[in-house]
DNA sequence: CCTAGTGTTATATTTTACTAGTACACTATA
DNA sequence: TATAGTGTACTAGTAAAATATAACACTAGG
């Protein structure tokens, strides 16, 4: 796994593993590979992990046992909730600078439009 | 001033100068206070202060003049390019994350209006 | 000239976030 | 009950950010 300086490494590893759960392919009740495992896999510290999956934990979306592993919660509508929280989370963030930058409501959207209508020529 | 202490706080001095050069209370040829000023103003270090505009003199968007103060550039299209390119970050930085949590382009620009939509009710 | 006001630079110190190493605690099972 | 596999906790090292303090450099005006 590639990491980017300018996050911290342990914020990378959630989204990794947000991103796994949102595609199915870490579905309600899947183990996890062991906190060991997982930092071999992704060249970083047990610790590092261990953060990141401890947040996971606190947020209700993970559930540890000990000696045993840790696994995505059964509580599916959890996890819902959590998408959308998260996906609150970035438009708050994106709306409230672009407003802060003078940007029009209206403005707003037709920027991301425009980013995502390039976007594909270039890319996809 | 404010501070969040999750982003440095050069790095909010900085945005709170772009807000003030784009909503135009901070106008090009317009003399900053000076930085030991502003540093009592916003109550932090003047190395604080400096380290926030040097990287905008860096911009080319502010000027110092030794013994005289920092100034707002003159170039306007420099300011209006420097906030073209802002934007863009900001907009690249949301549609990596929410294309990460598997939401369609579609499904990105909906979510934003939503969002937008449900702000306007409750707020303005 | 001198002085007050300005930006600039340098150094040391403190604080905090992040990461790492290591030891501990629990579980299953042979 | 021994052992391998699991999560957890403790402690320390590193780097970035912020501060404190001071000295330096330029400008304008008396």
């Amino acid at each position: 796994m590639q990491f980017d300086d300018k996050v911290p490494i342990y914020y990378q590893i959630k989204n990794y593993l947000y991103h796994e759960m949102m595609t199915g392919q870490l579905k309600p009740g899947d183990k996890l590979p062991a906190v060991r495992q997982l930092a071999v896999d992704l060249t970083v510290n047990v610790n590092t992990v261990q953060r990141a999956l401890g947040e996971m934990i606190t947020e209700g979306i993970l559930e540890s046992k000990r000696g045993k592993g840790n696994f995505v919660t059964m509580d599916e509508p959890r996890i819902t909730q959590l998408k959308e929280h998260l996906v609150m989370e970035q438009l708050e963030r994106v709306y409230e600078q672009l407003h802060a930058l003078n940007l029009t409501d209206e403005q707003i959207i037709e920027s991301l439009k425009r980013f995502i209508a390039q976007r594909r020529q270039q890319n996809d």
